[in-house]
DNA sequence: CAGTGTTTTAAACGGATGTTTTAAACCTAC
DNA sequence: GTAGGTTTAAAACATCCGTTTAAAACACTG
Protein backbone atom coordinates (compact mmCIF):
# COMPACT_ATOMS: atom_id res chain seq x y z
CA UNK A 1 0.00 0.00 0.00
CA UNK A 2 1.51 3.47 -1.26
CA UNK A 3 2.00 5.79 1.39
CA UNK A 4 3.02 8.45 -0.78
CA UNK A 5 0.11 11.21 -2.03
CA UNK A 6 -1.75 10.68 -5.54
CA UNK A 7 0.38 13.91 -7.03
CA UNK A 8 3.91 12.42 -5.85
CA UNK A 9 2.81 9.45 -7.99
CA UNK A 10 2.22 11.10 -10.68
CA UNK A 11 5.52 13.08 -10.70
CA UNK A 12 7.51 9.41 -10.39
CA UNK A 13 5.48 7.67 -13.11
CA UNK A 14 5.67 11.18 -15.49
CA UNK A 15 9.61 11.48 -14.64
CA UNK A 16 9.90 7.83 -15.79
CA UNK A 17 7.94 7.95 -18.69
CA UNK A 18 9.09 11.53 -20.07
CA UNK A 19 12.79 10.37 -19.82
CA UNK A 20 11.94 7.05 -21.67
CA UNK A 21 9.39 8.57 -24.33
CA UNK A 22 9.97 11.90 -23.82
CA UNK A 23 7.09 14.50 -23.67
CA UNK A 24 5.17 14.26 -26.82
CA UNK A 25 5.50 10.05 -26.97
CA UNK A 26 4.01 9.71 -23.20
CA UNK A 27 0.18 9.96 -22.68
CA UNK A 28 -1.61 10.77 -19.60
CA UNK A 29 -3.10 7.16 -19.57
CA UNK A 30 -0.22 6.05 -19.75
CA UNK A 31 1.11 8.10 -16.45
CA UNK A 32 -2.11 7.55 -14.63
CA UNK A 33 -1.54 3.44 -15.17
CA UNK A 34 1.54 3.01 -14.10
CA UNK A 35 1.03 5.46 -11.28
CA UNK A 36 -1.85 3.59 -9.93
CA UNK A 37 -4.27 7.08 -9.79
CA UNK A 38 -7.42 7.96 -12.14
CA UNK A 39 -6.88 9.37 -15.61
CA UNK A 40 -8.32 12.78 -13.96
CA UNK A 41 -6.09 13.33 -11.45
CA UNK A 42 -3.70 14.59 -13.30
CA UNK A 43 -5.71 17.49 -14.47
CA UNK A 44 -7.02 18.08 -11.02
CA UNK A 45 -3.89 18.05 -9.29
CA UNK A 46 -1.47 19.97 -11.87
CA UNK A 47 -3.95 21.49 -14.22
CA UNK A 48 -2.49 20.17 -17.99
CA UNK A 49 0.16 17.85 -19.03
CA UNK A 50 1.96 20.80 -19.77
CA UNK A 51 1.81 21.92 -16.16
CA UNK A 52 2.78 18.23 -14.93
CA UNK A 53 5.77 18.61 -17.39
CA UNK A 54 6.83 21.81 -15.25
CA UNK A 55 6.56 20.02 -12.05
CA UNK A 56 8.78 17.36 -12.88
CA UNK A 57 11.49 19.52 -14.30
CA UNK A 58 10.68 21.46 -11.27
CA UNK A 59 11.14 18.79 -8.40
CA UNK A 60 14.22 17.51 -10.35
CA UNK A 61 16.39 20.79 -10.87
CA UNK A 62 15.13 22.73 -8.10
CA UNK A 63 16.80 20.51 -5.32
CA UNK A 64 19.88 20.36 -7.32
CA UNK A 65 20.38 23.89 -8.27
CA UNK A 66 19.32 24.88 -4.84
CA UNK A 67 21.87 22.99 -2.92
CA UNK A 68 24.35 23.98 -6.33
CA UNK A 69 24.25 27.35 -5.24
CA UNK A 70 24.94 27.12 -2.30
CA UNK A 71 27.91 25.80 -2.30
CA UNK A 72 29.04 28.04 -5.04
CA UNK A 73 28.11 31.39 -3.27
CA UNK A 74 29.92 29.65 0.31
CA UNK A 75 33.15 29.18 -1.90
CA UNK A 76 32.64 32.18 -3.69
CA UNK A 77 32.69 34.80 -0.37
CA UNK A 78 35.63 33.22 1.47
CA UNK A 79 37.59 35.41 -0.24
CA UNK A 80 40.60 32.50 -0.32
CA UNK A 81 42.29 31.48 -4.23
CA UNK A 82 39.13 30.66 -6.93
CA UNK A 83 38.14 27.30 -7.41
CA UNK A 84 40.15 25.09 -9.88
CA UNK A 85 37.85 23.39 -12.69
CA UNK A 86 38.00 19.86 -11.38
CA UNK A 87 37.00 21.48 -8.36
CA UNK A 88 34.11 23.01 -9.50
CA UNK A 89 33.11 19.80 -11.75
CA UNK A 90 33.72 17.67 -8.46
CA UNK A 91 30.99 20.39 -6.79
CA UNK A 92 28.36 19.52 -9.83
CA UNK A 93 29.10 15.64 -9.44
CA UNK A 94 28.84 15.71 -5.68
CA UNK A 95 26.04 17.92 -5.25
CA UNK A 96 24.03 15.62 -8.07
CA UNK A 97 25.05 12.38 -5.79
CA UNK A 98 23.84 14.09 -2.36
CA UNK A 99 20.69 15.06 -4.14
CA UNK A 100 19.91 11.71 -6.17
CA UNK A 101 21.69 9.46 -4.61
CA UNK A 102 24.40 7.41 -6.01
CA UNK A 103 21.34 5.12 -7.50
CA UNK A 104 22.36 4.78 -11.25
CA UNK A 105 19.06 4.56 -12.74
CA UNK A 106 17.69 7.61 -11.36
CA UNK A 107 20.91 9.82 -12.18
CA UNK A 108 20.65 8.65 -15.62
CA UNK A 109 17.25 9.53 -15.54
CA UNK A 110 17.94 13.26 -14.38
CA UNK A 111 20.41 13.42 -16.64
CA UNK A 112 17.94 12.57 -19.66
CA UNK A 113 15.68 14.99 -18.21
CA UNK A 114 18.17 17.46 -18.52
CA UNK A 115 19.12 16.58 -22.28
CA UNK A 116 15.30 16.90 -22.83
CA UNK A 117 15.55 20.44 -21.46
CA UNK A 118 18.58 21.04 -23.48
CA UNK A 119 17.11 19.48 -26.81
CA UNK A 120 13.88 21.82 -26.65
CA UNK A 121 13.77 24.83 -29.03
CA UNK A 122 9.91 25.58 -29.63
CA UNK A 123 8.59 25.21 -27.52
CA UNK A 124 7.93 27.40 -24.37
CA UNK A 125 9.48 25.22 -21.50
CA UNK A 126 13.00 26.32 -22.88
CA UNK A 127 11.81 29.74 -21.31
CA UNK A 128 10.58 28.44 -18.35
CA UNK A 129 13.67 26.57 -17.59
CA UNK A 130 15.81 29.47 -18.37
CA UNK A 131 14.11 32.31 -16.75
CA UNK A 132 13.90 29.58 -13.34
CA UNK A 133 17.57 28.31 -13.65
CA UNK A 134 19.07 30.68 -15.76
CA UNK A 135 20.46 32.30 -12.51
CA UNK A 136 22.64 29.41 -11.01
CA UNK A 137 24.02 28.93 -14.19
CA UNK A 138 25.34 31.84 -14.95
CA UNK A 139 26.85 31.92 -11.39
CA UNK A 140 28.39 28.95 -12.32
CA UNK A 141 30.12 30.81 -15.04
CA UNK A 142 31.45 33.57 -13.35
CA UNK A 143 33.10 30.62 -11.20
CA UNK A 144 34.34 29.06 -14.86
CA UNK A 145 35.91 32.49 -16.00
CA UNK A 146 37.96 32.78 -13.09
CA UNK A 147 38.94 29.38 -13.21
CA UNK A 148 40.33 29.95 -16.21
CA UNK A 149 41.11 33.86 -16.42
CA UNK A 150 43.44 33.59 -19.30
CA UNK A 151 40.80 32.10 -21.30
CA UNK A 152 38.53 34.79 -23.79
CA UNK A 153 35.06 34.73 -22.95
CA UNK A 154 33.75 33.82 -26.41
CA UNK A 155 35.97 30.85 -26.64
CA UNK A 156 35.10 30.01 -23.07
CA UNK A 157 31.26 30.06 -23.51
CA UNK A 158 31.64 27.56 -26.03
CA UNK A 159 34.10 25.08 -24.18
CA UNK A 160 31.08 25.47 -21.28
CA UNK A 161 28.80 24.05 -23.36
CA UNK A 162 31.10 21.46 -25.14
CA UNK A 163 31.80 19.90 -21.73
CA UNK A 164 27.98 20.29 -20.30
CA UNK A 165 27.02 18.86 -23.79
CA UNK A 166 29.67 15.65 -23.33
CA UNK A 167 28.42 15.47 -19.52
CA UNK A 168 24.93 15.56 -20.27
CA UNK A 169 24.87 13.44 -23.57
CA UNK A 170 27.21 10.97 -22.16
CA UNK A 171 25.08 10.41 -19.01
CA UNK A 172 21.99 10.64 -20.58
CA UNK A 173 22.45 7.94 -22.47
CA UNK A 174 24.53 5.86 -19.84
CA UNK A 175 22.63 3.09 -19.89
CA UNK A 176 22.63 2.30 -23.48
CA UNK A 177 26.52 2.83 -23.84
CA UNK A 178 26.32 0.37 -20.70
CA UNK A 179 24.95 -2.42 -22.59
CA UNK A 180 27.15 -2.04 -25.59
CA UNK A 181 30.05 -2.19 -23.06
CA UNK A 182 28.87 -5.06 -21.90
CA UNK A 183 27.88 -6.76 -25.33
CA UNK A 184 31.24 -5.60 -27.11
CA UNK A 185 33.88 -4.98 -24.54
CA UNK A 186 33.07 -7.73 -22.50
CA UNK A 187 33.38 -4.52 -19.49
CA UNK A 188 31.33 -4.20 -16.78
CA UNK A 189 31.22 -0.51 -15.59
CA UNK A 190 29.29 1.85 -13.31
CA UNK A 191 28.39 4.97 -13.20
CA UNK A 192 30.90 6.62 -10.91
CA UNK A 193 33.94 4.77 -13.26
CA UNK A 194 32.30 7.13 -15.70
CA UNK A 195 32.12 10.33 -13.59
CA UNK A 196 35.53 9.96 -12.80
CA UNK A 197 36.91 10.30 -16.19
CA UNK A 198 34.24 12.75 -17.25
CA UNK A 199 35.60 15.40 -14.90
CA UNK A 200 39.10 15.33 -16.43
CA UNK A 201 38.17 15.52 -19.39
CA UNK A 202 36.00 18.60 -19.22
CA UNK A 203 38.85 20.37 -17.49
CA UNK A 204 41.37 19.42 -20.01
CA UNK A 205 39.29 20.13 -22.61
CA UNK A 206 38.36 23.43 -21.24
CA UNK A 207 42.29 24.12 -20.40
CA UNK A 208 43.32 23.33 -23.68
CA UNK A 209 45.38 26.03 -25.82
CA UNK A 210 43.74 28.72 -27.37
CA UNK A 211 44.78 28.38 -31.35
CA UNK A 212 43.00 31.47 -32.71
CA UNK A 213 40.58 34.13 -31.64
CA UNK B 1 5.47 23.05 -59.83
CA UNK B 2 7.55 20.84 -57.73
CA UNK B 3 10.14 18.41 -59.78
CA UNK B 4 10.89 15.92 -56.76
CA UNK B 5 8.63 13.09 -56.74
CA UNK B 6 6.30 12.65 -53.68
CA UNK B 7 8.31 10.36 -51.50
CA UNK B 8 10.99 12.73 -51.79
CA UNK B 9 8.78 15.35 -50.68
CA UNK B 10 7.49 13.35 -47.95
CA UNK B 11 11.50 12.89 -47.05
CA UNK B 12 12.12 16.40 -47.15
CA UNK B 13 9.09 17.60 -44.72
CA UNK B 14 9.34 14.43 -42.11
CA UNK B 15 13.50 15.61 -41.75
CA UNK B 16 12.97 19.35 -40.87
CA UNK B 17 9.55 18.17 -38.77
CA UNK B 18 11.43 15.51 -37.10
CA UNK B 19 14.04 17.72 -36.31
CA UNK B 20 12.39 20.64 -34.93
CA UNK B 21 9.24 18.35 -33.18
CA UNK B 22 10.67 14.90 -32.75
CA UNK B 23 9.35 11.59 -33.62
CA UNK B 24 6.17 11.26 -31.50
CA UNK B 25 5.50 14.93 -32.07
CA UNK B 26 5.20 14.91 -35.44
CA UNK B 27 2.17 13.58 -36.87
CA UNK B 28 1.80 11.72 -40.73
CA UNK B 29 -0.93 14.99 -41.27
CA UNK B 30 1.71 17.53 -40.80
CA UNK B 31 4.33 15.63 -42.93
CA UNK B 32 1.70 15.40 -46.02
CA UNK B 33 0.29 18.87 -45.59
CA UNK B 34 3.54 20.11 -44.89
CA UNK B 35 4.95 18.30 -48.18
CA UNK B 36 1.82 18.98 -50.09
CA UNK B 37 0.81 15.38 -50.76
CA UNK B 38 -2.10 13.35 -49.68
CA UNK B 39 -1.94 11.61 -46.02
CA UNK B 40 -2.04 7.87 -47.75
CA UNK B 41 0.97 8.69 -49.41
CA UNK B 42 3.30 7.68 -46.54
CA UNK B 43 1.49 4.62 -45.90
CA UNK B 44 2.05 3.43 -49.76
CA UNK B 45 5.42 4.83 -50.24
CA UNK B 46 6.72 3.91 -46.90
CA UNK B 47 4.77 1.59 -45.39
CA UNK B 48 4.41 2.99 -41.84
CA UNK B 49 5.34 6.12 -39.89
CA UNK B 50 7.98 3.93 -38.38
CA UNK B 51 9.65 3.07 -41.50
CA UNK B 52 9.24 6.34 -42.97
CA UNK B 53 11.28 7.54 -39.76
CA UNK B 54 14.11 4.70 -40.73
CA UNK B 55 14.30 6.03 -44.21
CA UNK B 56 14.52 9.83 -43.46
CA UNK B 57 17.53 8.66 -41.17
CA UNK B 58 18.95 6.20 -43.93
CA UNK B 59 18.78 9.34 -46.60
CA UNK B 60 20.32 11.59 -44.18
CA UNK B 61 23.45 8.84 -42.49
CA UNK B 62 24.25 7.02 -45.79
CA UNK B 63 25.76 9.74 -47.52
CA UNK B 64 28.36 10.82 -44.96
CA UNK B 65 28.88 7.58 -43.77
CA UNK B 66 29.77 6.51 -47.23
CA UNK B 67 32.50 9.09 -47.35
CA UNK B 68 33.78 9.33 -44.05
CA UNK B 69 34.48 5.38 -44.55
CA UNK B 70 35.89 6.00 -47.72
CA UNK B 71 38.16 8.95 -46.32
CA UNK B 72 39.35 6.58 -43.58
CA UNK B 73 40.36 3.70 -45.76
CA UNK B 74 42.26 5.33 -48.22
CA UNK B 75 44.25 7.45 -45.28
CA UNK B 76 44.16 3.51 -43.81
CA UNK B 77 46.20 1.94 -46.36
CA UNK B 78 48.41 4.56 -47.21
CA UNK B 79 50.80 2.73 -45.07
CA UNK B 80 52.15 5.98 -43.37
CA UNK B 81 52.06 7.48 -39.97
CA UNK B 82 48.85 7.56 -38.44
CA UNK B 83 46.71 10.81 -38.21
CA UNK B 84 46.49 12.78 -35.45
CA UNK B 85 43.57 12.99 -33.79
CA UNK B 86 42.88 16.78 -34.97
CA UNK B 87 43.21 15.02 -38.46
CA UNK B 88 40.25 12.43 -37.92
CA UNK B 89 38.33 15.51 -36.46
CA UNK B 90 38.50 17.38 -39.59
CA UNK B 91 37.83 14.50 -41.65
CA UNK B 92 34.86 14.34 -39.96
CA UNK B 93 33.95 17.83 -40.28
CA UNK B 94 34.74 18.13 -44.06
CA UNK B 95 33.18 15.26 -44.81
CA UNK B 96 29.49 16.67 -43.35
CA UNK B 97 30.47 19.77 -45.06
CA UNK B 98 30.68 18.55 -47.98
CA UNK B 99 27.39 16.03 -47.78
CA UNK B 100 25.48 19.15 -46.50
CA UNK B 101 27.00 21.53 -47.63
CA UNK B 102 27.56 24.89 -45.43
CA UNK B 103 23.77 25.46 -44.97
CA UNK B 104 23.97 26.28 -41.34
CA UNK B 105 19.90 25.74 -40.77
CA UNK B 106 20.66 21.82 -43.22
CA UNK B 107 23.66 20.93 -40.91
CA UNK B 108 22.07 21.66 -37.55
CA UNK B 109 18.77 19.74 -38.63
CA UNK B 110 21.33 16.91 -39.44
CA UNK B 111 23.12 16.89 -36.13
CA UNK B 112 19.19 17.05 -33.99
CA UNK B 113 18.92 14.24 -36.18
CA UNK B 114 22.00 12.52 -34.43
CA UNK B 115 21.05 13.76 -31.26
CA UNK B 116 17.27 11.91 -31.43
CA UNK B 117 18.78 8.99 -32.90
CA UNK B 118 21.48 8.69 -30.15
CA UNK B 119 19.27 9.55 -27.60
CA UNK B 120 17.15 6.72 -28.37
CA UNK B 121 16.94 4.17 -25.49
CA UNK B 122 14.18 1.46 -26.14
CA UNK B 123 12.92 1.93 -29.61
CA UNK B 124 14.41 -0.25 -32.16
CA UNK B 125 15.41 2.62 -33.74
CA UNK B 126 18.80 2.15 -32.02
CA UNK B 127 19.30 -1.35 -32.74
CA UNK B 128 19.11 -0.49 -36.47
CA UNK B 129 21.30 2.58 -36.58
CA UNK B 130 23.27 -0.02 -35.01
CA UNK B 131 22.88 -2.57 -36.95
CA UNK B 132 22.99 -0.22 -40.15
CA UNK B 133 25.96 2.13 -39.52
CA UNK B 134 27.81 0.66 -36.44
CA UNK B 135 30.76 -0.46 -38.41
CA UNK B 136 31.92 2.89 -39.35
CA UNK B 137 32.10 3.81 -36.15
CA UNK B 138 33.94 0.91 -35.00
CA UNK B 139 36.41 1.93 -38.16
CA UNK B 140 36.58 5.61 -36.61
CA UNK B 141 37.24 3.78 -33.28
CA UNK B 142 40.23 2.13 -34.82
CA UNK B 143 41.96 5.19 -35.95
CA UNK B 144 41.46 6.91 -32.81
CA UNK B 145 42.86 4.19 -31.16
CA UNK B 146 46.40 4.91 -33.62
CA UNK B 147 46.27 8.29 -32.34
CA UNK B 148 46.17 8.08 -28.77
CA UNK B 149 48.07 4.59 -28.58
CA UNK B 150 49.05 5.51 -25.01
CA UNK B 151 44.90 5.80 -24.16
CA UNK B 152 44.00 2.20 -21.95
CA UNK B 153 40.99 1.12 -24.39
CA UNK B 154 38.36 1.77 -21.71
CA UNK B 155 39.44 5.10 -20.42
CA UNK B 156 39.59 5.69 -24.52
CA UNK B 157 36.16 4.51 -25.27
CA UNK B 158 34.70 6.69 -22.87
CA UNK B 159 36.45 10.05 -23.94
CA UNK B 160 35.27 8.80 -27.39
CA UNK B 161 31.62 9.29 -26.38
CA UNK B 162 32.42 12.38 -24.63
CA UNK B 163 33.51 14.05 -27.15
CA UNK B 164 30.99 13.11 -29.87
CA UNK B 165 28.31 14.27 -26.88
CA UNK B 166 30.19 17.64 -27.05
CA UNK B 167 29.90 18.16 -30.57
CA UNK B 168 26.59 16.90 -31.13
CA UNK B 169 25.22 18.31 -28.28
CA UNK B 170 26.44 21.59 -28.97
CA UNK B 171 25.96 21.49 -32.60
CA UNK B 172 22.00 20.22 -32.14
CA UNK B 173 21.27 23.18 -30.18
CA UNK B 174 23.43 25.81 -32.21
CA UNK B 175 20.35 27.30 -33.13
CA UNK B 176 19.32 27.84 -29.50
CA UNK B 177 22.83 28.93 -28.51
CA UNK B 178 23.24 31.14 -31.25
CA UNK B 179 20.30 33.00 -30.13
CA UNK B 180 21.63 33.30 -26.29
CA UNK B 181 24.50 34.72 -27.55
CA UNK B 182 22.97 37.11 -29.62
CA UNK B 183 20.38 38.23 -26.60
CA UNK B 184 22.99 38.27 -23.82
CA UNK B 185 26.31 38.78 -25.34
CA UNK B 186 25.56 40.66 -28.28
CA UNK B 187 28.09 38.46 -30.15
CA UNK B 188 26.86 36.82 -33.92
CA UNK B 189 28.58 33.89 -33.93
CA UNK B 190 28.66 31.31 -37.49
CA UNK B 191 28.71 27.60 -37.54
CA UNK B 192 31.87 27.34 -38.70
CA UNK B 193 33.30 29.33 -35.34
CA UNK B 194 31.48 27.26 -33.45
CA UNK B 195 33.10 23.88 -35.33
CA UNK B 196 36.63 25.42 -35.29
CA UNK B 197 36.40 25.93 -31.68
CA UNK B 198 35.06 22.08 -31.23
CA UNK B 199 37.97 20.03 -32.70
CA UNK B 200 40.91 21.26 -30.33
CA UNK B 201 38.14 20.85 -27.11
CA UNK B 202 37.49 17.50 -28.57
CA UNK B 203 41.49 16.20 -28.99
CA UNK B 204 42.65 17.76 -25.64
CA UNK B 205 39.69 16.50 -24.01
CA UNK B 206 41.05 13.20 -25.50
CA UNK B 207 44.79 13.86 -24.97
CA UNK B 208 44.56 14.27 -21.71
CA UNK B 209 46.31 12.99 -19.28
CA UNK B 210 45.13 9.67 -17.74
CA UNK B 211 44.87 9.92 -13.49
CA UNK B 212 43.86 6.43 -13.17
CA UNK B 213 43.07 2.94 -14.53
C1' DC C 1 -23.77 12.98 13.50
C1' DA C 2 -24.46 16.59 10.09
C1' DG C 3 -22.20 19.45 7.14
C1' DT C 4 -18.46 21.02 4.28
C1' DG C 5 -14.52 21.17 1.59
C1' DT C 6 -11.34 18.02 -0.71
C1' DT C 7 -10.20 14.15 -3.39
C1' DT C 8 -11.29 10.22 -6.31
C1' DT C 9 -14.04 7.92 -9.63
C1' DA C 10 -16.37 6.59 -13.99
C1' DA C 11 -17.97 8.25 -18.09
C1' DA C 12 -18.13 11.03 -21.83
C1' DC C 13 -16.47 15.00 -24.81
C1' DG C 14 -14.57 16.61 -29.29
C1' DG C 15 -10.70 16.07 -31.84
C1' DA C 16 -6.38 14.00 -33.66
C1' DT C 17 -3.82 9.89 -34.58
C1' DG C 18 -1.92 5.90 -37.80
C1' DT C 19 -3.74 2.94 -41.00
C1' DT C 20 -6.87 0.85 -44.51
C1' DT C 21 -10.04 0.86 -48.20
C1' DT C 22 -11.99 1.86 -52.61
C1' DA C 23 -12.21 4.30 -56.54
C1' DA C 24 -10.34 7.69 -59.61
C1' DA C 25 -6.40 9.46 -62.24
C1' DC C 26 -2.22 8.81 -64.43
C1' DC C 27 1.22 6.76 -67.32
C1' DT C 28 3.30 3.59 -70.37
C1' DA C 29 3.28 0.04 -73.94
C1' DC C 30 1.04 -2.65 -77.16
C1' DG D 1 -7.00 3.90 -77.86
C1' DT D 2 -7.26 0.72 -74.75
C1' DA D 3 -5.50 -2.57 -71.41
C1' DG D 4 -2.67 -2.98 -67.23
C1' DG D 5 0.21 -1.54 -63.77
C1' DT D 6 1.42 2.48 -60.87
C1' DT D 7 0.38 6.40 -58.31
C1' DT D 8 -2.91 9.61 -56.15
C1' DA D 9 -7.36 10.84 -54.05
C1' DA D 10 -11.11 11.13 -50.63
C1' DA D 11 -13.27 8.90 -47.12
C1' DA D 12 -13.80 6.03 -43.43
C1' DC D 13 -11.67 2.88 -39.91
C1' DA D 14 -10.85 2.01 -35.03
C1' DT D 15 -8.17 3.81 -31.52
C1' DC D 16 -6.00 7.01 -28.70
C1' DC D 17 -5.42 11.74 -27.13
C1' DG D 18 -6.03 15.73 -23.42
C1' DT D 19 -9.67 17.57 -21.06
C1' DT D 20 -14.22 18.13 -18.75
C1' DT D 21 -18.19 16.77 -16.20
C1' DA D 22 -20.93 15.23 -12.51
C1' DA D 23 -21.52 12.21 -9.02
C1' DA D 24 -19.55 9.32 -5.41
C1' DA D 25 -16.19 8.70 -1.62
C1' DC D 26 -13.44 10.62 1.68
C1' DA D 27 -11.67 13.52 5.54
C1' DC D 28 -12.28 16.63 8.70
C1' DT D 29 -14.64 20.25 11.78
C1' DG D 30 -18.46 21.95 14.33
Amino acid sequence: MPKSTTAERILDAAQILFAIKGFAGTSLRHITSKAGVNLAAVNYHFGSKEKLMRAVFERTLTPFCDSLEKQLLSHGQSGGEPLTLEELFEIMVSTANNVYGDDSKEFSRFMRLMGLAYAQTQDELRGFLGARYGMVFRRFLVHVKLAAPEMPPKELFWRIHFALGAAVFTLASFGGLQEVLLNDYKMDVGLSDVVTRLVPFMAAGIRGEVEVE
